[in-house]
DNA sequence: TGGGTGAGCGCC
DNA sequence: AAAAGGCGCTCACCCA
């Protein structure tokens, strides 16, 4: 007879390092106690002051789930030890009640803590002494033993109670089989944060210094253009207040270091002590008389004005520019007589001739990489060359993973930097490779949707911009993709181009006047576009509608208030079969919305978006739990590939020379099969195909 | 000196 | 008629 479940829970060293509590990857920490509490009521505790940390023998042996809350944390110091890499062999499973408690509660309870859901669930939370202990800066080693056993006792047992608890909530809620499904790629997740990404330190350290010879290149270009300033004052070209006020004209702030003078205008200085000689009421010397030190000469001790460290005070003073240009209206911050300096400001500046700011674009971006992404960044985690980023499973509104210390979901692409070539394969002389989903976001909104037509344009592969152009202009899609592809023609080269930026932000539910603004498109142009669009597919506004109205039928008070109003938390269940769900809160209304009276309200724009990117994030979970089980099936396809990553649509893999033949199709094999996989374990059949494209190389920027 | 905020920008 | 979604990081700037 099985045991259905074990309660894990580990007490840890806390050595803090490259951003991490208690960082796993660190040599100097280590398990102090382990605790282990299975279904039949059986417990394991262990101590390191006595016997070995991790009990000897198969401690999992017959068990199907390992439960625990934030089992990331404890998982990665055990994660390559054969017990737990034998238990995930033969299919064992993990339970992980913060993360699904996260769902259960519409992704509103981010990181709920063990006293957090021990409170919700009236369990007894945990005693503070061993916590003060902690709080107090002592070593988990030096706590009591029996008292860090009790403790961990403690946690096993209220552990346990949570998972019955939300277990039983899950189920209610008909989410059992998602959440299920999100532990596996919670375990991909892990096995990535393990991995880590590869870096090759010389590569980095080469285009770290080839970024910084270009941004001193692009400074000495702007030099004729630095504005003159008062003694003291430096201009500072990263700021975007100077910059603002160079451009259109406004003061430039600085600080000055003013000598500090006292009432009679005497300068001030900080004070020495100084031993000088003792003086007798005659004014004369004094020697000792007796003593050891007799015959020498008396001293004392007096504080003196240090000449050398005179006292400043800082004083803010002001120094107007000019300007170049005149700013446009809507550029203005909230700090009247500033103006935004960003990309587009940049761009139509250069485009109004003004040379400083054609400059200015190439310097931003490589200042943005040089800060960003090497040693001052991102590089600056690189353990042993081993950068070990932080997937974050309980973070977002949507479901979505999100990444830090360092987020590794915003690396750079490769056409815009040469930021990637520093990432490359865990084995000598191997590859890496990234599989994406090919538009995922418009294959989930036309499952999502249910629009027949455009469940058939995703399935048909057409080419989504091209359409969209076609059907604004009236024409044939096949002459469109002909002349925008194949023959590029300026005109439709262009007008696809506006089509695809137009498709990226209604996909974020952005208005005409928005859509209008980015692309430089007119409103009637962008209404032209959004007119074809609902022509084509009916059912994205009618489900779109039908989001709004449930989440109206399903909203309650959450107890604060904006204006005196009372604010409405509602949320909508996704028809996916995944029984997923994705909750709003109101928002201060427009001012459009305010003059009919409305006070609060909420975002058309995020119910129109939650979903999409909540559905994709879930198929891409599926997919990274599918392609972790295969892993881990083949032990890492006999050690020569390891997961790296994920970035919202797809999947970053290390190899060994060669191993790309066999590795990559299995990886693809279980992205396309969504359908099935959905199938099997919701019970729903899929409309829609799912495709994938793969790109391999030598590193993360040379992908072919 | 340290924390909080806004702007800006990297990814999807 | 009318609302551009989700993240995390760095910098400048302000304030305590």
């Amino acid at each position: 007879m099985g045991i259905k479940y074990v309660v894990l829970d580990l007490e840890t060293s806390t050595k803090e390092s490259y951003g991490r509590i208690a960082n796993p990857f660190d040599k100097d920490n280590y398990i102090v106690s382990m605790g282990l509490k299975y279904s039949n009521g059986r417990r394991i505790k262990t101590h390191i002051s006595q016997e070995e940390a991790i009990p000897e023998g198969d401690w999992l042996k017959g068990v199907g789930a390992i439960v625990g809350i934030n089992l990331k944390f404890d998982l990665l110091y055990l994660w390559r030890h054969p017990v737990l890499v034998n238990f995930f062999k033969r299919g064992g499973r993990i339970y992980d009640c913060q993360y699904a408690r996260y769902f259960i509660t519409a992704q509103q309870e981010k990181y709920a803590s063990m006293d957090s859901m021990a409170n919700i669930y009236g369990l007894p939370l945990k005693p503070d002494k061993i916590k003060e202990y902690w709080k107090n800066g002592i070593d988990t080693i030096d706590i009591p033993k029996q008292e860090l056993l009790d403790y961990l006792d403690h946690d096993l047992d209220t552990t346990e109670g949570i998972f019955k608890c939300v277990a039983k909530e899950a189920h209610e809620l008909g989410m059992t089989a998602m959440i299920r499904e999100r532990m596996d790629s919670l375990c991909g997740n892990i096995e990535m944060e393990f991995n880590g990404l590869k870096v090759d330190l010389e590569v980095a350290e080469r285009n770290e210094s080839k970024l910084r010879k270009e941004i001193e290149g692009l400074y000495r270009e702007l030099e004729q253009y630095t504005p003159q300033l008062p003694e003291g004052a430096e201009f500072n070209w990263s700021s975007g207040r100077q910059l603002s006020a160079l451009l259109f004209g406004g003061p430039i702030k600085y600080r000055t270091r003013e000598p500090k003078v006292d009432m009679d205008g005497k300068p001030e200085y900080y004070k020495k002590t100084v031993e000088v000689p003792a003086l007798d009421p005659h004014g004369n010397e004094v020697r000792y008389k007796t003593g050891d030190k007799k015959g020498q000469l008396k001293t004392k001790k007096v504080k003196i004005n240090d000449l050398d460290r005179p006292k400043y005070k800082i004083a803010q003073t002001e120094y107007p520019l000019k300007g170049l240009t005149k700013p446009r209206k809507e550029w203005e911050l909230k700090e009247p007589g500033f103006y935004k300096t960003g990309e587009d400001v940049i761009k139509e500046l250069s485009a109004r001739g003004i040379e400083v700011a054609k400059i200015l674009a190439k310097l931003k971006k490589k200042e943005k990489d040089l800060s960003a992404f090497y040693s001052s960044g991102m590089l600056r985690y690189a353990q042993d060359g081993v950068i070990h980023h932080t997937l974050n499973n309980v973070q977002t509104d949507t479901g979505r993973l999100s990444s830090s210390k360092p987020n590794a979901q915003q690396i750079p692409r490769g056409n815009t930097s040469d930021v990637r070539e520093m990432f490359v394969s865990h084995f000598e002389g191997g590859e890496v490779a990234e599989v994406d989903f090919s538009s995922l976001e418009v294959v989930i909104q036309a499952w999502i949707s249910k629009d027949k037509n455009m469940i058939q344009n995703v399935n048909d592969g057409v080419d989504f911009h091209s359409l969209r152009l076609a059907a604004k202009l009236g024409e044939d899609y096949d002459d469109v993709v002909r002349k925008a592809k194949k023959e590029k023609d300026p005109y439709y080269d262009l007008e696809r181009t506006k089509a695809k930026g137009f498709s990226f932000q209604r996909a974020y539910g952005a208005g005409a006047k928005a859509i209008a603004a980015s692309t430089g498109m007119s409103i009637e142009e962008v209404e032209a576009f959004i007119e074809a669009e609902n022509r084509m597919y009916p059912n994205v506004e009618k489900y779109n509608a039908w989001v709004a109205r449930q989440v109206d039928k399903n909203a309650v008070e959450t107890g604060t208030y904006i204006n005196g109003v009372p604010v409405k938390f509602g949320w909508h269940k996704a028809t996916t079969g995944t029984n997923a769900r994705y909750g709003f809160t109101q928002q201060e209304a427009p001012d459009f919305m305010k003059d009919r009276g409305v006070e609060v309200s909420f975002s058309p724009t995020q119910m129109k978006n939650y979903s999409i990117q909540g559905e994709a994030g879930g198929v891409v979970s599926t997919a990274v739990g599918m392609v972790w089980r295969k892993f881990v099936e083949t032990g890492n396809f006999n050690n020569t590939a390891l997961l790296m990553n994920t970035v919202h649509d797809c999947i970053w893999i290390s190899l060994a020379k060669g191993a790309k033949e066999y590795v990559i199709p299995e990886v693809e094999k279980a992205m396309t099969a969504i359908p099935e996989r959905y199938k099997e374990v919701y019970g729903v059949d899929v409309p829609v195909i799912f495709r994938v494209e793969s790109e391999v190389g030598p590193n993360m920027k040379d992908l072919h």
